[in-house]
DNA sequence: GCCAACGTTGGC
DNA sequence: GCCAACGTTGGC
């Protein structure tokens, strides 16, 4: 089974938004890019995700999640009134897709980029090459569980996982009151909130 | 805010 | 098909 990274700008939606989702689930829309969508084509159900905070004020990995549907056609694409519009994707000839994740994990302590960039068996991760602008990425078992265990060192908030085949039921915080449907957005700027973790 | 790295667009 | 111009990403 393969691992991925997902990457989102946290003032646009962050693990938090993720946590206070309905069922901690949300869709990925908004992937506009040939090579990260063809990425997210590859994504199959029970594969196992590391979320990534980029931009803001601390670009780390936040958590984990699990994908739990596969591919399929992101409506936003030919809904004028989403955030990323592309008119060339039609509901009868679809251009991007979108996937579905659930959280898994918030880790107690994001673990920075600065940080990782010092461990050394990571130092191939797609992540951390310099340009490296990828929304979808794939990501080694050995980085992911190198993942897993520098969130441990750094005292998770719930034991880490053991199997890999079955993503088991994760408790997580009391949903949130507000009843809003948010829509993963990956990329795009949105609001200018600041925001602190 | 700066700027390097990248993807996309479009003229030729 | 080439490549310059442009827009975007994202760390710093």
């Amino acid at each position: 089974m393969a691992c991925w990274l997902l990457k989102t700008e946290s003032t646009s939606f962050s693990i938090d938004d993720l946590r206070r989702s309905p069922k901690a689930t949300t869709c990925w829309d908004g992937v506009r890019n040939y090579q990260a969508r063809n990425f997210m084509r590859q994504m199959k159900r029970g594969e196992r995700v590391l979320f990534y905070h980029s931009g803001g004020d601390l670009p780390a990995v936040a958590g984990t999640a699990v994908v739990v549907r596969a591919a399929y056609p992101d409506s936003t694409a030919w809904d004028s009134n989403s955030d990323h519009p592309d008119p060339r994707s039609t509901p009868d000839a679809p251009v991007w897709d979108m996937v579905d994740i659930r959280l898994d994990a918030v880790f107690a302590e994001p673990i920075t980029l600065t940080k990782l960039r010092k461990v050394s068996g990571l130092s191939n991760m797609e992540l951390l090459r310099k340009g490296s602008r990828l929304s979808v990425q794939p990501v080694r078992d050995e980085e992911f569980a190198m993942m897993l265990k520098l969130a441990d060192g750094q005292a998770n908030d719930r034991p880490t996982a053991r199997a890999k085949s079955k993503p088991t039921k994760k408790k997580v915080a009391a949903p949130a009151s507000r009843g809003a449907k948010p829509s993963a957005r990956p990329k795009k700027p949105a609001g200018r909130k600041s925001r602190r973790v």
